[in-house]
DNA sequence: CCCATGAATAAGATTTGCCTTATATAAGGA
DNA sequence: TCCTTATATAAGGCAAATCTTATTCATGGG
């Protein structure tokens, strides 16, 4: 499921653009198609293309209502794509990159 | 100098790893390029165009020494990402972000 | 000076990714 | 059952990104 980069998925405006939107909640597909059809002119299918790859990399998880299909944010690939920029954290925040570590080990302490 | 989102930047695995690189100290493009000709398979001027992304894009600064080119990681742009990221951040971790927004409150305190 | 080394640029080929149109699949209401 | 709505898939076109080879520019040693 994670066969390309987490980065490599977030590295497109559109892409970047549907998570935020799922951000605030559930959505069906139809819901974030009219308004990335809006704000970037392009149409049903392209979105659709752009939610599978979200889908199958695992940025999302889909559930079925009806005819529906609800969207939603999924966090393991987000959290990936944080661990890769926590390299760099240091050149920007001390604090906060110590309290990454700091949370990162209480978190392998909890489910190892 | 920010032309593009810092994520599309991030996009792509060869600069990635070239940041990778940098993160551990300031180095020669030469250092650079001898260990990603290795790593990738792509020639001289290929991985010198990459870095004429990051240094356009902001992600690393350069300094000439002699007839070498020095780069070395600069911090703006990799907040600018972590910041985008921020917005899904509760999702896989409550503390962190409660931490986050506090660090970004005073960090706003600090210098506006 | 001249040549070697380090790095960037130019120009063109190629590949990758994204978009479009057309079509398929699936669910639900009349 | 038939039609409409919701979404996904297929196939192909096109443009942007990336790579290659060739060349240029710059520095410094001999």
């Amino acid at each position: 499921m994670a066969a390309v980069h987490a980065l490599d998925v977030l590295g497109d405006p559109v892409r970047r653009r549907i998570l935020e939107l799922l951000a605030e909640g559930e959505r069906p597909a139809g819901a974030v198609t009219s308004v990335i059809r809006d704000e970037f002119g392009i149409s049903q299918p392209a979105v659709s293309q752009h939610l599978r790859v979200l889908r199958e990399s695992g940025f999302t998880t889909v559930r079925p209502q009806g005819a529906r299909r609800l969207y939603a944010v999924a966090p393991a690939r987000f959290e990936e794509a944080d661990a890769w920029l926590a390299h760099f954290r240091r050149f920007w925040n001390q604090r906060l990159d110590a309290l990454e570590t700091e949370l990162a080990r209480e978190r392998h302490r909890k489910k190892p």
